[in-house]
DNA sequence: CCCTAATATTTCGCACGCTAAACATCTCCA
DNA sequence: TGGAGATGTTTAGCGTGCGAAATATTAGGG
């Protein structure tokens, strides 16, 4: 550890734990709520709004672009394709591949939900000043470097077998 | 929204919010990675480390301490006094209160794992230097007194009744 | 004391979310 | 050409995670 932090910085850290920790699942209590008025769950809002915005999606795209699984998306389009939310199309060109594809409803209710999940926590974001900006993102980089330093010295104790 | 924010600030404002998830889901990910070497879930390690830190707790504290439902904890119990970690207690003062605690096979395993979860997260807050840390969480109060501000103003959607 | 409202926990049903393994298709090269 | 390995998706099994309803117990008022 570096030198000269005092430990009576305790409480500071807990804050800032805590103050992630809130926007975060503040944030997917919004999603959540917004999709309970569309009657989806959080997870299907976010795919919705997704295919809307960037057009149709391999299965493995979207899973990338909302940081999940494979075999947790399957699940979720298997749910909106029985909605009718979507369907699956199989690709031409490579036959392995499956395209997600609004269906008509599945546009329409994407056009009455005007607001993005996340977008409430984007839109506080937006509410800082530039150098406001700058400031966090530099120290967020920081913060993240610092983890990922952590975790490639943790990893070596994986010693299984 | 304040004035004098250029659109082309979008790119900023995606990257703290890739940050502020990357964090997120990383410090979850190390919990489950540091759970999973004396086989157990991340919550549950969760469960252990807390029960260990401030004693037997109610199942009421205990999920408010873990942000979770008494539901989730329910079943996460359910599932760790089947291994024989904690052991359910009915209070003697209040016969509704279920006191959860601690046997001797989940002491000696909290013991075995000597780094909190969250504990990378923390750890690498605290290689801010402490300028950087009351800065952060200014920013931090900033965007989460903005977010409530705005739950508070869509709220009433809930017209129930 | 009895009834009602409040509080603590559990049960139920559903939707993620993950890993591992199965399955389908494609690529590429001997 | 044909077979091994790579890639895309699904299946299976389990553990959260939630909301609503059920259950148990306590507290309070008439």
């Amino acid at each position: 550890m570096p030198p000269g932090i005092p430990s009576d910085i305790k409480p500071e850290v807990d804050q800032i734990l805590e103050a992630i920790l809130y926007l975060y699942t503040e944030s997917r209590r919004i999603t959540k709520e917004l999709a309970r008025s569309v009657l989806l769950t959080g997870p299907q809002l976010t795919v919705l709004k997704m295919l809307e915005g960037v057009g149709d999606l391999s299965l493995s795209e979207l899973s990338e672009r909302i940081r999940a699984q494979n075999s947790t998306v399957t699940g979720i389009i298997d749910r909106m394709e029985r909605e009718g939310l979507v369907l699956r199309a199989r690709s031409k060109e490579d036959r392995r591949v499956i395209n997600i594809k609004l269906t008509e409803k599945g546009s329409r209710i994407a056009r009455e939900v005007t607001v993005e999940p996340m977008e409430v926590l984007r839109a506080s974001l937006e509410s800082l000043s530039v150098p406001e900006m700058r400031e966090l993102m530099k120290i967020l980089t920081k913060i993240a470097r610092r983890v990922q330093a952590i975790v490639k010295r943790e990893v070596p104790s994986a010693t299984k077998e």
